[in-house]
DNA sequence: AAAGATATGTTATATAGTAAAACTTAAGTT
DNA sequence: AACTTAAGTTTTACTATATAACATATCTTT
């Protein structure tokens, strides 16, 4: 890969730092350019040598953000692969709890509904690809259907969990995910009656 | 009530179908104020004096729409409080099938998030005061999060069959909303552990 | 049907945010 | 030290929002 310019480097991050910031004081869409390259302290037209649009600039930094939840979510699915009932949530939520702005920008930020699609859509591919317990030929519930309801379950109930400023531990979240999502959903499958052609 | 100036009727009218034919049409944040009133076919002020901004505008034609999906989701709720576990939920998918332009913008346009957590908001009390298994004193799953989790995963599915064009019939979809969504989420609260204090 | 009230249309104007050009200064690379 | 590139400054254009003032059309009331 290619080293790119410090100037640059420092810069970009400047944006990044300044959005963020922004957008723990006031609602996204409100946020303009110049709000921005204020707060970064750099001139108004070097946004525009770096990014086409606010949302690009929320895009990068929830992106370099959510490959460290693609990692706790990827040990999770290989996991319940083997022991689906009890699998350990916690590390999620523990996760979730240390990247707590991260998150409520991902899930509460209107312009953060793209990026939130793509990771649903990840966390979902994960599923389907390492939890074996979803896939039954000509069942009703279609595995694609079943991992895209564990993925954005997960995601609402962060969002819930996030919303109500972490009413409830850690540990009992993680349960939570285990039983209620990742163990009912793969019992429902399981259970469910097989269709004839 | 009062009743209203056939003007202003007229006005709204053609004020709600130009934005509804506009979103699907184009990308919700690109819809300007002047596209609708060259849609409508009205002076670009009488806008103003209407709604303060396009999200006002989207908020009471979506706010119309879902009165209706609350009659249908209110006796899907009485009915599952007495047999949870095969709830019909085909009459929900029909209604989707049959109004499927309003709830692609509801579920899809960035704009009518506030709405869409506001519809959400509803059916989750709705299944707290009217489904009964839900509650268990010291859950380790607490009711709230029970019925936030259906009302969402019940969203969420609907956008899932719409996003992917309706792949699997009514029935079937009520079926899976049954039993992986309402069924699974029942058997879970009552199989969860009590939390001693 | 006429008079009064109110909604809408037309035109003009102010403001704010986006976007980029031209040129200068500062910083990093070789 | 020379070259290259990034960032800053100033200027300008464009677009969308928002409102004011006045004319015209439509609805309601008597």
């Amino acid at each position: 890969m290619e080293k790119i310019d410090p100037r640059v480097k420092r810069t970009r991050r400047l944006l990044g730092n300044a959005l963020v910031s922004l957008i723990l004081e006031k609602v996204y869409e409100q946020i303009t350019i110049k709000d921005i390259t204020d707060r970064a302290e750099v001139a108004y037209i070097t946004f525009f040598r770096h990014y086409d649009s606010i949302d690009e600039l929320l895009m990068q930094v929830l992106g370099d953000g959510m490959a460290a939840l693609r990692l706790e979510i990827e040990k999770l699915a290989a996991q319940s692969a083997a022991y689906p009932l009890d699998a350990e949530g916690s590390l999620i939520f523990s996760h979730v709890a240390e990247n707590g702005d991260l998150f409520r920008i991902l899930l509460e930020s209107s312009g953060a509904a793209p990026i939130r699609r793509q990771v649903e859509a990840e966390i979902a591919q994960l599923f389907l690809q390492t939890c074996d317990l979803l896939h039954r030929e000509n069942c009703l519930i279609p595995d694609v259907v079943a991992a895209n309801h564990i993925a954005t379950s997960l995601l609402a109930l962060i969002e819930y969990w996030l919303r109500e400023g972490m009413p409830y531990p850690v540990e009992q979240m993680g349960k939570i995910y285990g039983q209620m999502i990742n163990g009912a959903t793969v019992t429902a499958v399981q259970n469910a009656e097989i269709i004839q052609n």
